[in-house]
DNA sequence: ACCTGAACACCGTTCAAGT
DNA sequence: ACCTGAACACCGTTCAAGT
């Protein structure tokens, strides 16, 4: 009964490659991104996920347990790309820099993420890396904590805004319809974007270096007093 | 045949008083927005908003043209609240202050509305006027329209990034998952946050200080330049 | 262990039928 | 003119049945 040599003769070898790749959430990972890059997150439905790794949806659940779990899993993908500020050895401007650099090429390659990523609780451990290793690096800076996540939490928000603005599929000011509701000038300004992600990359890094001297003028504080430069009184590490 | 008599007896009056308010866009812009505000967006379906107006999910379709009509027009009750700078008669940084103010405390009223409203086409006449207000508001000040245009695009992002992180239900990041996978700056940050929107708006006002600062240095040039005062090259006006 | 078909509850939207 | 029930296509998810 066991062991039965019934196999079909003229498939010595080949027979034994399966044609799809085998499920696992790496690969469930790759392939969301895909579909929400091209189609937008509401095309990721699990019926074209699972369609596109050659399987039926219900098969999705032997190996995620939900759609959050994508989310997830997106995220993590998303935010592999950006340095670890900590790691840098840079000087804590430039190391700042960089994070921010990083942070919005992240999206500003994924900008279909956006809108759902800056709106979901994060629960993956590459994320919840990225923001200790940026909070560590300013606390080794002499920053406080309450100081180094407001400047976190703001950066955020501005990149994930100019990512947006600048690389979504649907733009948010339609020309046409500002011109025809009486709104010349926003009509101008959103007239012709064709090459503006150029541009509002370099806008970008120059809002940035002004928010990074922003925080270096110790927030809070007449900048008057701070005015121009090194960082603010230095915690002393055992 | 016309005009029969055969009224009830009984109901002389009392009858003729409908126990629901009459259905138009109105009414079914604030029923969308309470719903938002209490469930979330994604508790704002046809027949959870058809329910609330003692009506059936099909009757709507009667008043909007679809779903995409409800973000229009819950956009335009949002932006409401917001000052039009180009009537405030304020110097431009004050101007920008004040428009930024009520801006962020629009949207934190309203913090179920950031996810869905920040990533949507604006299709309605009161954003639209929103932004021509502030261009022609800078306008007037002198500011050449990509600046302004730049300049309203990051307070957006910035004022909705505070808004969002300091009054959404859900929060972003939680300390417990934070601490469990070995983040414990960030979990000691994001303890106790009680108290956090007064906090925060506190912060997002200092902030928005400096970014109008920030723009005040004009952008794009070197600060130890322009260090330190007036309005750029104004134009003339006829 | 992993995939599948069938089924369920729940969406948004359409439309012929009523008044 | 406006509301309704019934119906449709399409979701996410569950589960017993297969291998």
């Amino acid at each position: 009964m066991m062991g039965g040599v019934a196999e079909d003769v003229q498939s010595p070898r080949r027979s034994g490659r399966p044609r799809r790749p085998p499920l696992d959430r790496g690969v469930i990972a790759k392939a969301a991104l895909e579909i929400i890059d091209e189609r937008g997150w509401a095309g990721c439905t699990m019926l074209a996920l699972a369609s596109r790794l050659g399987v039926r949806a219900p098969s999705l659940y032997h190996h995620i347990e939900g759609q959050d779990q994508i989310v997830d899993l997106v995220r993590g993908l998303v935010i592999e790309g950006i340095i670890d500020p900590s790691e840098s050895g840079l000087e804590w401007r430039e190391a700042f820099f960089a994070f921010g650099v990083s942070y919005y090429r992240a999206f500003a390659t994924h900008p279909n993420t956006i809108q759902t990523l800056s709106t979901t609780p994060v629960r993956d451990a590459p994320t919840l890396r990225m923001y200790e290793g940026f909070l560590r690096m300013m606390s080794e800076a002499g920053w406080d904590l309450t100081r180094s996540y407001e400047a976190v939490i703001g950066l955020e928000h501005l990149a994930l805004g100019f990512a947006y603005e600048w690389n979504a599929e649907e733009l948010m000011l339609d020309s046409g319809l500002a011109l025809r509701h009486g709104a010349p000038l926003l009509a101008e300004i959103t007239r012709d974007r064709t090459e503006q992600p150029v541009i509002a990359e370099a806008t970008f890094l120059s809002l940035l270096r002004r928010y990074i001297e922003m925080f270096a003028l110790h927030l809070g504080v007449d900048p008057s007093e701070a005015a121009g430069f090194d960082p603010p009184s230095r915690q002393e590490r055992t």
